[in-house]
DNA sequence: GTGCAATATTTGCTATGTTAAATATATGAG
DNA sequence: CTCATATATTTAACATAGCAAATATTGCAC
């Protein structure tokens, strides 16, 4: 029988080559390689991008859903948020009932970025899709959503 | 028969729900949380960490071969050292045959670092493991290496 | 050996990530 | 109504990400 217990102090630390945060961004920084690209064309960066998407999908909304949804910190955004309304391309205005909360919106000229840049993107996702399979991806967003529970 | 094909334009962009680079940020952030909590005790960075981390398991290298490892870009790698050569955590020198090549090393304050953290940093992983499922996690690692295919 | 192209690393600059502190408004107790 | 507390957002300060340009060395052609 072989002995393929763990030494006395326990599991070692997983190698470098196989450290879930090292594999994240690893991963990450290949998908971001052609969205950058795309983005860097109209002088947007990715997290622009992802705030523009959001507002696009989801309306107007106060800061802090927005920050959740773009997967922003609250200060990051706020930073952000500000050069978007130099380009023109959201609003912020205070809520009327509660006047602690700033209400985002995209304007025209956000639309039309996204707009412009939609067959792009959508060409960049198919080709992640061809090179990972459809299924692993669904298999990897629901391992991905796992991660919420720690 | 139920007409399931694509609208004339192709498919619409995933909503950001279940957008790739939005879920691995998400699931990045979980899991870096205790991470970085553990790593604030000594006054060290999840940067720093992953560089005494690399330089523990494979030994001296030079700066091109110690990025690639760590996931950093040159360039922030140089200024992350600099901050690792005051601690006195790593040392530097010319390597002696290529004198344009900068050999980065651990030193045993650096080790002793890692030799704290190092029940903390298995707890974590545990937990991972504990939550996700070790199948999973493999299952992802897995699927994440075939991220740089693209 | 001199000059030029290639390689390895660093610097400069702008944008974000991260945490703590500051600001502004809202809410509830007394 | 007034004050203390809680909530929403912004500022401030430092570290890192990402890109382009500058430096330093090598290696090679001539």
């Amino acid at each position: 029988m072989i002995d393929d217990t763990e030494p006395a102090d326990g599991p070692a630390l997983p190698s470098t080559r196989r450290s879930i945060p090292i594999a994240l961004i690893r991963a990450r920084e290949k998908v971001m390689g052609p969205i950058r690209e795309m983005l860097s064309d109209c002088g947007i960066t990715e997290q622009q991008w992802r705030i523009l998407r959001v507002l696009e999908e989801f309306g107007p909304q106060d800061a802090s859903t927005l920050a959740d949804r773009a997967c922003l910190l609250l200060p990051s955004q706020t930073r952000i948020v500000q050069t978007l309304l130099e380009k023109g391309l959201v609003t912020r205005q205070a809520d009327e009932k509660d006047r602690r909360k700033q209400t985002v919106a995209i304007t025209p000229a956000g639309q039309a970025i996204i707009e412009d840049k939609l067959d792009d993107a959508k060409a960049i996702a198919a080709r992640i899709e061809e090179v990972i399979g459809k299924e692993k991806l669904t298999q990897l967003l629901d391992i991905l959503e796992d991660f919420q529970k720690l």
